[in-house]
DNA sequence: GTCTATAAGTCGATAGAC
DNA sequence: GTCTATCGACTTATAGAC
């Protein structure tokens, strides 16, 4: 298989703790997953996991970043920047768990000494970088209203986004691509 | 002073309490408010505490509605609705341990068995009956446009509100005021 | 009614044997 | 690389003094 050298039983270890990390967070929640509760279900002593991700924090990190680079590589298929992202949106729905682990480590990674405190700032740069330019486009096409600022049409779906995600978990009637599209539909000319 | 009923040492010790509970949260962040340092804080024993609050999230859910009915009372001092509501965002930008509390219960509470999902699906609902009025009459007056679904308007208002103070959490250059007026100017016939 | 003392059980994390 | 053993800190529950 891919990667005989020196550490690939490692990364292919490291691989199978994300993935049981995911199996516990999605059945029983993000709040219930405990270092204990993910070892037993990776087949590994809470000591052993450590050895892998020196925190808990560092695996829900990790979590976090398998995600953001699958999100990615799908929306690159996709030829339609704002079709991948309401893709994205509609695809959350269907993994509560990922969203409260995204959601509540998010809240958390407010203070600046949290662990996960730079991972969440990088991502919002980076993120912001990637749809920058093809907002202007968009605005230069004619698509979106010229008038506005891109950067804060950045950081109202951003954060609409975001609040809409903390709604629905709190009621899950509430329909966040739906008014993610309303939304959009207002920046049109 | 006021209730000098048989319980009015028990109400105005549950108000001390709920004092150092605010005095901790706003120097040491939510993250290290442990019932402990906050009954230390409170000149009380960690059981003691217990007594007048049956768990943590109890009395972090008591700081919350206690301030909610202040801002309530601001507000209805304030002759214009929509300026209330810029004055309560730009007030929350002065109290950054009260807004982490109320973003990271609120991520937690996204699970149903949390203690306080009752209260954020409650204040919710609260929220939105309290504006929805005045929101359809600023409709009719033409100040906002007509043709927009007054709980999509309040959907996306209080989830803005609450994704940018996530944002501004962890980049406090992110002028929430300032994002949430771009917004409003939008909704402008 | 108010509060202290105490203890049970769980948590993340570390040290060191193997 | 993985384990056992163990740490200190935490929430929560209970018995009973005042």
């Amino acid at each position: 298989m891919a990667g005989r050298g020196v550490y690939a039983k490692g990364i292919a270890k490291r691989e199978e703790i994300l993935q049981a990390a995911l199996a516990v967070i999605a059945s029983h929640g993000y709040r219930a997953a405990s270092v204990r509760e993910i070892a037993d279900a990776a087949g590994l002593s809470p000591a052993g996991l450590l050895h892998y991700f020196g925190s808990k924090e560092e695996l829900f990190v990790a979590i976090l970043e398998a995600r953001d680079k699958q999100d990615f590589a799908d929306a690159d298929s996709e030829p339609d920047d704002i079709v991948a992202f309401l893709e994205v949106m509609r695809h959350n729905a269907s993994v509560p768990g990922l969203v409260q682990l995204y959601s509540q480590l998010q809240a958390e990674a407010g203070d600046p000494e949290h662990p996960a405190h730079a991972y969440f700032r990088k991502r919002t740069a980076e993120v912001h970088d990637a749809f920058r330019g093809h907002l202007i486009a968009a605005q230069e096409r004619g698509d979106i209203r010229a008038d506005l600022d891109p950067d804060w049409i950045m950081r109202s779906v951003h954060a609409l986004a975001d609040g809409l995600q903390t709604a629905w978990m709190l009621d899950p009637t509430v329909d966040m691509v739906a008014d993610i599209e309303q939304f959009l539909g207002l920046l049109r000319p």
